[in-house]
RNA sequence: GGUCCCAUCGUCUAGAGGCCAAGGACAUUGCCCUCUCACGGCAAAAACGCGGGUUCGAAUCCCGCUGGGACUACCA
């Protein structure tokens, strides 16, 4: 059975690395019908808050990617990690090391100094007094020589010399365990058999395969995925915007949209670039993975938004949508007539945002006219077609799209005018814009009766001025 | 500095020695459609980092160089 995990540290919100990085595992157990974990790794007490986990559990639950068990954190699992130092020590594998942070710190920049390699030197291995007042951290007693081999199913065999390994810190002086250790006990106890994550942890990855072996586990199998990257080609972060998954769901994202694209971030199905969930979940796999690190492109990600909002159920549309107008202070109309609404914005508009931000026409009548257009359009050609379209309209009693098609046309005809010119007058009266939806879809939601109020509207507007 | 990883259009990528005078997608440009703007349709431009090998043949294999990235903590 596959058993996969994502085990993000809570310092901060649900990033977009992050995202990718639990999709792909969340998306090869459920390709493999296995289990999909979730792991919060607590152990830096410090920089951990309540706010993160909260924060990374809600992006999670946005994007849909449910897990099967935990969340589990590692605070909660001191009893373990005490367990197996324990366990190290008395086997001779493992020793306290006295050196102070300051100690270490200042040994560090001599060799480097010095031109040597900044390892921790090892004086603390074979010492046999403990040293009193001071609090020792737990090493781990790495081999001396020798190589370790990692097996990636995406980077391939990866070889490094034991010598260039030191005797990682396991347990901290203040009894808190070290990432490198903590993962190992965890993903054995959590039956953990695919390790899937970013490349940033490839280099730590022999010495994690270290302390299987010195405890006798067995090893999982690893799977390192290439970074994301920002538009400079640096690590994505905060200096490229946008980097928490749910500032996108602020902005007007959908999440299978970003799902969508983060997938294809490292990932290819030959030419394909829509995907379902269920199409995801059949056709992922880790040789598929791409070996080079992606430039994160909003561009792209704004085109698929785009897609989904276009191929969206109406309703559920209206769903997502509902607080973006909310937000506006719109108050919504009945269901359908909003589905109409967001129907007739959705080709313009690439995010929910986007889309709100279209709307005001059909929230209110006392929009002021663009600039532009009152420049360019609003004269006494506009008046005289205005007040034509309108005496036409009073004789109608109930105005269907296609109806108010042949008004608009056979007036353009009988003024001599061009279609565009008789649709722009009646938009800018309608909507205030220059720029807006079909004008015979907009007037099918709003009616017979406010179109003609608007109409004298503007009509009223020019005769003052 | 050391260790490790990576290298196809601006970007995401296809490509598993001959199917590649390199395909798709985003973005860009042009044309068409059209009540505006979009959508959509069509088209164009755009890449195998460099140098050596191996081979009848290399984007694909090997080596070097260059360039990028990660790690090098009592962070994860």
């Amino acid at each position: 059975m596959v058993r996969t995990r994502f085990a993000p540290s809570p310092t901060g919100y649900l990033h977009i690395g992050g995202a990718r990085t639990a999709l792909f595992n969340w998306l090869f157990a459920r390709n493999r019908g296995g289990k999909f974990i979730l792991r919060i790794e607590d152990t830096d007490v410090e920089r951990s808050t309540q706010e993160s986990v909260k924060a990374i559990l809600d992006g999670m639950k946005w994007l849909n990617l449910d897990w099967d068990e935990g969340p589990f954190f590692q605070s909660q699992r001191m009893d373990r990690y005490s367990y197996f130092a324990e366990k190290l020590l008395n086997e001779g594998k493992a020793y306290y090391c006295y050196c102070t942070p300051e100690e270490l710190q200042e040994r560090r920049e001599r060799a480097l100094k010095e031109g040597k390699k900044p390892t921790y030197d090892r004086r603390c291995r074979d010492l046999k007094e403990p040293i009193v007042d001071r609090k020792p951290v737990i090493r781990f007693k790495a081999p001396l020589d020798g190589e370790t081999i990692v097996d990636d199913i995406v980077k391939g065999r990866v070889i490094f010399k034991n010598e260039e390994l030191d005797d990682l810190i396991i347990i901290r002086s203040d009894g808190f365990p070290t990432y490198n250790f903590a993962v190992v006990i965890d993903d054995v106890d959590m039956n953990i058999t695919h390790v899937i994550r970013g490349d940033d942890h490839l280099n730590n990855t022999p010495r994690q395969i270290q302390i299987y072996k010195a405890l006798d586990f067995p090893i999982p199998i690893f799977a390192h995925v290439p970074m994301i990257l920002g538009s400079d080609k640096t690590r994505l972060s905060k200096r490229h915007g946008a980097t928490s998954v749910m500032a996108y769901k602020e902005m007007g994202y959908i999440s299978d949209a970003l799902v969508n694209y983060l997938v294809r971030l490292g990932w290819s199905y030959g030419d394909q670039e829509i995907f379902s969930r269920e199409e995801m979940i059949k056709k992922f796999s880790l040789e598929n993975i791409g070996k080079s690190p992606a430039v994160f492109n909003p561009e792209k990600l704004l085109w698929l938004n785009a897609h989904y909002i276009k191929e969206m159920e109406p309703s559920k549309l209206a769903e997502l949508a509902r607080e973006f107008f909310i937000e506006k202070g719109y108050s919504l109309p009945e269901e359908t007539k909003f589905e109409k609404i967001l129907c007739s914005l959705r080709q313009r508009g690439r995010t929910l945002v986007e889309i709100a931000d279209m709307a005001d026409f059909y929230f209110t009548s006392e929009f002021n006219y663009d600039e532009q257009g009152i420049k360019k359009i609003f004269n006494e050609q506009t008046k005289k077609s205005l007040k034509e379209i309108r005496e036409k309209l009073s004789k109608v009693n109930e105005l269907l799209e296609p109806d108010f098609e042949i008004i608009v046309r056979k007036t353009a005809e009988e003024l001599k005018l061009k279609v565009s010119e008789v649709a722009q007058s009646l938009r800018l009266a309608i909507t205030g814009k220059t720029v807006s939806p079909g004008l015979f879809e907009i007037i099918e939601v709003i009616g017979i009766n406010e179109t003609i109020r608007r109409i004298d509207r503007a009509i009223n507007y020019m005769d003052k001025v």
